[in-house]
DNA sequence: TTTTTTTATGGAAACATTTCCATAAAATTA
DNA sequence: TAATTTTATGGAAATGTTTCCATAAAAAAA
């Protein structure tokens, strides 16, 4: 690969010359920006990433910590996180958590190390006080002190919940969700919202009491039997909101084996959008986070970071009912 | 951040040394290491990746094109390259390409300006006689001449679906899956063995006819109105083998809502391993690519890359028949 | 014309490492 | 003891850029 210098040498400049062409700064005369870009067309040189990160100390790489890829909604956010820094010339690592901390502070470490740019954090971990704030963090969904954070409006989608299985004729509610009770380094979720805009909405029309089942945090794949069992055991139940569409195709598969029918007996809501395409049986009614729109709120944070060094505190983004034949 | 020179001047020594004991490279005397450690504990120091990659011309960076971390399989896919290449402490880079190819390029180019180590492609555009041999390239599932790649076993993958369905009674064999005659620049797949397995090991048993239908490459999410048309149509058909669990899922729904009774009116298998944690009706019998194996081909090829300069020209790793509700 | 400003250019330092080479001390062998 | 080998260390070059600074030519202003 040629270098600057095999450019500036044929073209008979200095390599500052060179530079200033490539970057478009300070004054060049046209002749000679002319007579650069030739050279450069001719020897196909391109500049090399690594040695520019090395004197601006820092690399246009983003990191992007999740729990899991294959987790649909967290595909999809990943996939349009990658596309929103494309078109700003990000690039995008990726690192797979599995929940597990260790395997987060190791690509913080990589953060340090490698001077990325920026990460984006989804941890239910609170690693908050190994954060520098000189890094460029912002987390989703997850509240850390003196973090930015991007969320979709979680409460508004519990409300929409609400409102939904109420208008659909549902009367005795229930909402299965997150574990509450976590560990001490559970942190404050912006998800939380579902459950108390749900609850508070009820209640506000009238409905005040609402079953709530919790499930172990971080399970994302796999839903316990003693909440299928929960499930069957409140039979008048007829208003079911569950934290995920993960969640819910589970549950509505608990209920249908059990001989209940969907939606005419129970109506059922999930939240992410319903969108699995591997859906066999109903569409799922749900709550769309709508990731194209955090993706797009989080890279402007991570822009924002270098304009301007006051960091814009939060970004909440708007959700959408989607209705599907559980309802 | 303090340099190796700070830790050098604190420790009184050269920075030579100081390189020594972090690499553990040369010689360098028991006493003079452990100063040079303690020294390194008390500053925090940890060696700029951006600066050892401008000396060694690499970056310890891998990264993986993919048309979309949206579908399900190519998330699997992507958790377990990321998994595998964690172990041997390499960083994943992600592109999701949308299967457009001026993306691909772009990412490419990355490649070299970037400088980074390896770069696994999953594409069905032509892009072979762009790739430089001197690049570390390992292509997933595609054929390119000269490239290695690595494929899970997808004759046997259909031959486990033949011998399946025929054992399960099936009589009257349908085939779903890509366009075989697509355009120009579509590469050779690894992925068509499945078709060619499935249909050899019927004749092999005294089936001699199998319908074909084909659907647009590329298509992974919806599957066109012309595809459930033609499934209608064949009305005595009762064996039915498709290119994925996606495509199954749908064919499943289009004969069901058509009042058709899976399993026992017609048997329908996929191909990825039936894992959608969304499946709200049947479980899916499926084939198992075991994403884990092929990730570890992969990086293994990856890491050959280095010690060998011979490379080992293709890798196929081992399918598993996993049985559903759906047969 | 002379002075000032603007435009144009290149040399060299800096970024944080690794590695080659030279040198010297210590250990081993003759 | 002398010669050789092994161990130990540091200086300096090299990696490929950007950027600061100096210098000079050209243009504009006085």
């Amino acid at each position: 690969m040629s270098s600057i210098k095999d450019v500036a040498f044929k073209a008979g400049v200095g390599i500052a010359t060179v530079s200033r062409v490539i970057n478009q700064s300070g004054y060049v005369k046209q002749e000679t920006k002319e007579r650069i870009e030739k050279v450069i067309k001719e020897l196909g040189f391109k500049p090399n990433e690594i040695a520019r990160s090395m004197t601006q100390q820092k690399n246009h790489i983003v990191a992007f910590i999740l729990p899991n890829t294959k987790h649909l909604f967290f595909g999809e956010l990943l996939y349009e996180v990658e596309s929103a820094l494309y078109e700003k010339n990000y690039k995008l690592m990726v690192c797979n958590s599995s929940e597990r901390i260790e395997k987060e502070l190791a690509y913080i470490e990589m953060l340090k190390t490698n001077r990325v740019d920026s990460m984006i954090l989804l941890t239910n971990n609170d690693i908050a006080h190994l954060l520098d704030k000189k890094y460029r963090i912002i987390s989703f969904d997850r509240i850390f002190e003196g973090i930015p954070y991007v969320a979709s409006d979680n409460y508004e989608g519990g409300r929409l919940a609400a409102l939904h299985l109420i208008e659909r004729g549902a009367k005795k509610f229930m909402f299965i969700g997150d574990d509450q009770q976590g560990s001490d380094n559970i942190v404050k979720t912006e998800v939380s919202k579902r459950r108390l805009a749900f609850i508070e909405t009820l209640k506000q029309k009238g409905f005040h009491h609402v079953i709530e089942i919790e499930y172990p945090l971080g399970n994302y794949i796999d839903i316990p039997d003693e909440v299928q069992q929960q499930v069957l055991l409140h039979k008048d139940v007829d208003g079911i909101f569950c934290i995920s569409d993960a969640v819910a195709a589970r549950v509505i598969k608990t209920l249908e084996l059990a001989g209940k029918h969907v939606p005419s007996d129970v109506k059922v809501m999930g939240y992410d959008g319903g969108r699995s395409f591997l859906n066999l049986g109903k569409t799922i009614t749900s709550i769309d986070q709508q990731p194209h729109l955090t993706a797009k709120a989080i890279v402007d944070i991570i822009e924002h970071y270098y304009k301007n060094t006051t960091i814009e505190p939060f970004q909440i983004t708007p959700v959408k009912l989607v209705i599907g034949e559980t309802t």
